[in-house]
DNA sequence: TCAAAAGTGTTCGGCTTACACCCATGA
DNA sequence: TCATGGGTGTAAGCCGAACACTTTTGA
């Protein structure tokens, strides 16, 4: 075994120092898909790759607090919430220097929150997910981490942020759900179950437009 | 928003580093019950205070290994399986520098790891979960997390670690979880449902010394 | 022999699943 | 008017919760 660097979290003026970076997973709905913000390295390593927003934490500044100076940094993106999902750590994860990453996802509405590349990134788009590139560093793994987390909770909780537009149908909540799962739901099964969670509340407009007229629903 | 150091974990000279800890709940099963593995620090600050075992991350090492490298240097404890918990970057949190911990739990035979304090550690104990004394640093916090992903993990998944002799009874296996879990169960339910998992199975032997005499079983 | 723990089965209710027809609306 | 999607109910299977008596063993 190694000698430990410092053996005290506390005193030791020796302490290795690393980098602890956060990445995000932002996911949105779009054209009734789930999608996935991802942004194009313009410098090395890794340049002209697609990866997820990521950067170093802020001195001073939180991990949640880091995510969101990210991406603002790197996408305009301002003032998300955010769940935490894992922590990496291996040596070699990012090829030049140590670096211990913390990821996070966050679910918002693309249309509330318009993109542009900022500083070192070249380009950034909204991917659905069986469209995805190959990812820069260990990105491939972050994301399926993160998308797996975000099911469970989906699955616990019925929590879906805000990725659905204030009044929205039922259909449109299942496809959501479906994008999201990976799976197709039973019309009557899913309606039950999300009416009876007792989170929504049915307003008196009807959504125009599409044949059969269904009612709109907000959250209660 | 603050200005970000680095916005590049890539590529940037001037990171903000900073100090990276582990933190281990090791939770252990004497007595029939649930006990948390505790340190008493000797040294400021929270001198005197009893905590869980942490340190920081060691160069070249992973977070995994540094919990393995910091167990071993503060209590003997070798080579354990650990899973993550989470993450914690309140900048307060340690009162002299900034330090990010990342928590683990761990699930051990008490008997099969003979613990001795170490290095600035003057006392160690295995504590019962109901009778344990305010801990140092956001260390309360730590371990009710930690344990609350210790009970979901155990009603996902059935694994309890090798909390267990190699043969052990049913009632000692609901024991363990009705400990773990902090209710009861019943019996004729649980024994069902931990036999229909099919990770069980019978040995010839029965427990001696015990009224009823009650099979062992071992893991399949 | 008696006290204590082991071992065993059934019933009930709730939840999930599967499934088909009529209605409202836009084209 | 017709094609599309919205809206609804019921039956079957599965799972978890509740519950009592007999058997085995140590004291």
């Amino acid at each position: 075994m190694q000698k430990l660097g410092p053996l005290d979290t506390a005193v030791s003026q020796d302490s290795y120092e690393c980098t602890i970076a956060v990445e995000c997973c932002v996911f949105g709905f779009q054209e009734n898909v789930l999608k996935i913000l991802l942004v194009k390295r313009s410098i090395e390593p890794f340049k002209g790759h697609w990866m997820l927003p990521g950067g170093a934490m802020g001195k001073g500044r939180t991990l949640p607090q880091s995510v969101n100076d990210v991406l603002n940094n790197l996408t305009g993106i301002k003032r998300i919430s955010l769940e935490q999902v894992a922590c990496y750590s291996e040596v070699d994860r990012h090829p030049i220097k140590r670096v211990v990453s913390v990821s996070f996802y966050a679910l918002i509405k693309p249309e509330n929150y318009p993109v542009i590349p900022k500083n070192y990134i070249s380009d950034i788009s909204w991917y659905a997910l069986d469209e995805l590139p190959r990812l820069g560093f260990d990105h491939d793994r972050l994301l399926k981490d993160a998308l797996q987390k975000l099911r469970q909770n989906l699955r616990d909780n019925l929590v879906f942020g805000e990725l659905l537009p204030d009044r929205f149908t039922i259909t449109e909540l299942q496809d959501l759900y479906e994008s999201i799962l990976g799976e197709s739901l039973d019309r009557r099964n899913f309606r039950k179950k999300v009416l009876q969670m007792n989170v929504l509340e049915a307003t008196s407009e009807k959504k125009k437009g599409v044949k059969g007229g269904p009612v709109l629903y907000k959250l209660r």
